[in-house]
DNA sequence: ATATACCTTCCACTAAGGGGGAAGGTCAAG
DNA sequence: CTTGACCTTCCCCCTTAGTGGAAGGTATAT
């Protein structure tokens, strides 16, 4: 098949297919007498694990080491794991900061919202947020 | 102060506050005769609510259109409370793809340290998310 | 006079591509 | 034979929020 259909099947653009190949993610493909890229299921498949492990929230960087296992023929579990192991508690982190922050914000929009507050220069808001800002220092 | 001061005090970078310059988000400085940087206690709070800004999950780009009003004169509240009603929104529907994200890995992780399941070319759990993958498509 | 610390500008680089175009080759149908 | 869709390489610019370095100017202390 060619660079359009493999693109098509699996949802990515053309443009992403000769980048994943510039950075050596997918293979270089075998070509048709014409010099156009010809792709077979072992490419699509590749390409299908590429979109998961990055739906994962894993970079491009750590699927090709995940991918340079495979083609050493090696059991990439245990790298594998790590990997999701160092994922997981990201997510934990980020979603921790990410629920206070949302907590703090909501506290301020209320007050935004309300347009309550002492007087000020500009915004309530903004000087509210200033002086947490400044206070927290 | 000189942009070395003012970085350090606000905890930025020098390479940071010439940025924010070049962008427009902080306003040109008045010069030395040397042609140094010379910045003034306003520019230090202004420095100081971006950060602050920057700190609730805002873009730049966003704290740009904020300080705009602030220059206009103009009451900055209700753009305020869109933007923060907006982040709000936002950060909600990322802490649900994150924790479903995270639970998945978890699966994953737990069933690569494992070791079990069935035969695999590579690695089980690489087929498996692979299959997973396949399965809700 | 010189060491150093600080400053200036400009250019290139990051992740992960998106977007567009130029200039050309190829393949199928009508 | 030509049209249109597809493909090739190469090129440059755009995004976020800066970081790093090079080449050179300035301030201050010794």
């Amino acid at each position: 098949m060619r660079i359009g259909e493999l693109a098509e099947r699996q949802g990515v653009t053309t443009k992403a297919i000769r980048f994943y190949e510039s950075i050596g993610l997918l293979p270089d493909p075998e070509r048709t007498p014409s010099g156009y890229r010809a792709y077979g299921e072992v490419d699509a498949e590749r390409l299908a694990f590429i979109k998961t492990a990055q739906r994962l929230g894993l970079s491009l960087d750590e699927i090709k080491g995940i991918i340079a296992f495979r083609d050493r023929g090696e059991q990439p579990c245990g790298y594998v794991a790590d990997v999701l192991r160092r994922q997981v508690s990201d997510l934990d982190r980020r979603i921790r900061e990410m629920r206070a922050l949302r907590d703090e914000l909501r506290h301020l929009e209320a007050r935004a919202s309300g347009g309550e507050g002492p007087a000020s220069t500009y915004c309530a808001v903004i000087e509210h947020v200033h002086l947490e800002d400044r206070a927290s220092e």
